[in-house]
DNA sequence: TGTCAAATGTCAGTGGCTGTCATTAATCTC
DNA sequence: GAGATTAATGACAGCCACTGACATTTGACA
């Protein structure tokens, strides 16, 4: 009785049940901490057998970065989209900066974004998780720097270029994950300030001497003060 | 009765144990496959109970890389006795390079090195391994980092460049990795070359134009010929 | 030789995860 | 709209990693 075919009843259903699980899991992940909440204790908040939470996410671990698999899949879709005068860091760097914007409202869709944050601390702490995260992150990596061997029209397997500068990029980003998750105010605006410092600091790094100066240090930034999330 | 005051028989004891399960939980995760082998099956081959496993190793993933342990160990190490002249990143690479030589016998005196090698392969093609690599390299880097701010006279904290530098190089290690872990063939000498030559790319994949010009590309060094292992 | 402590074995239990099969509920067909 | 079809779920049984508690063995040492 809609303009638009909208998925039947047992569709409707089926992301619903998806969406409570997934919702639960991360509430009790992020509030019990994730070793201390058993799969039981989710499918008890949403009143499901636990085979039936087993049906829709591999594991615990899969639940945990339900959300996270959107972010990367925007980024390697965002990387893809980048036109190819750009050269691959160029590509790399405004890629993320431009998901940044719209991310926010794609995961909202899904759970609250604070919660999402919360998660996204909670795998900094949590040995599993982070290795997991590691793991994904790995991955993207791989699927990038094959998109980036294609732009620049290099076969992945024999020009270790692609590989070498997805690596550098991949390798500064988790600087920032590991800054950002310590550091309780770190407000968007602020993070995405520092993502394009820490990307100009690579050159320096590599190149200049360091010592005394503090070229890149992050002092400078915070000391502008508060900035809105 | 002997000049050296050797271990106890308790000591001994306990010593051949552990290596016996360790090696013969290599053997089997190696021939077998890591998730194909449970840790009844270990225990079987070395005769002990289960509860003597887990007194010795914090679970299957703490003896997989019980191996892997002493290298970054080793590594880290390695990096501290690095001259203070040197840059950071001349200090990173003269650490792999210097210990790559004397690797290889360390490793012997627990496992075969060829075991080691082939569970450096498998870890590779193992999600649940790779993953845990991964965030044991990630803590080896952490400490490194930590080295390295050291010697510069800076925050590791507030000074994003001992990061910064640790996760370029420890990203081009990863890529050599995958790139060893692929190929059958790749001798001790390819792979100390490839590693320089990767190191030496870094600055050149940052600035230059790729596109047409193989710069880095590998095969120079291939077509050079085999090399001993 | 007897005492102490460390290493090991035994056993019971928890939690993640899977296969199987019966049951329920949405969709399709006539 | 009643019945056939098919997908989702529940209910179990079982495997495996891992842990705690307690009993047993075995070097160490006086």
């Amino acid at each position: 009785m809609n303009t638009v075919t909208r998925p039947g009843l047992r569709e409707r259903k089926k992301q619903r049940t998806r969406d409570a699980l997934l919702q639960a899991a991360l509430e009790l992940f992020t509030t019990q901490g994730y070793e201390h909440t058993t799969v039981d204790e989710i499918t008890e908040a949403v009143d499901v057998s636990q085979r039936t939470f087993f049906r829709y996410f591999a594991g615990k671990e899969d639940a945990a970065f339900a959300v996270q698999d959107i972010a990367h899949t925007r980024f390697a879709a965002a990387v893809r989209e980048r036109p190819v005068d750009e050269t691959p860091l160029e590509a790399l760097r405004n890629a993320v900066l431009k998901d940044w914007d719209t991310i926010a409202e794609a995961v909202e869709q899904v759970v609250p974004i604070e919660l999402y944050l919360r998660m996204c601390r909670l795998t900094e702490s949590t040995p599993a998780l982070l290795a997991a995260h590691l793991r994904r992150s790995d991955e993207v990596g791989e699927e990038v720097a094959r998109v980036i061997a294609e732009r620049e029209g290099l076969d992945v397997d024999t020009d270790p270029r692609p590989r070498v500068a997805v690596a550098v990029f991949a390798g500064v980003i988790r600087v920032m994950e590991r800054r950002w998750g310590l550091s309780e105010d770190l407000g968007a605006t602020e993070t995405r300030a520092l993502t394009v410092r820490y990307l100009d600091a690579v050159g320096p790094v590599l190149t200049e001497k360091w010592h005394a100066d503090r070229g890149a240090a992050d002092t400078p930034v915070n000391a502008r003060g508060p900035q809105n999330t």
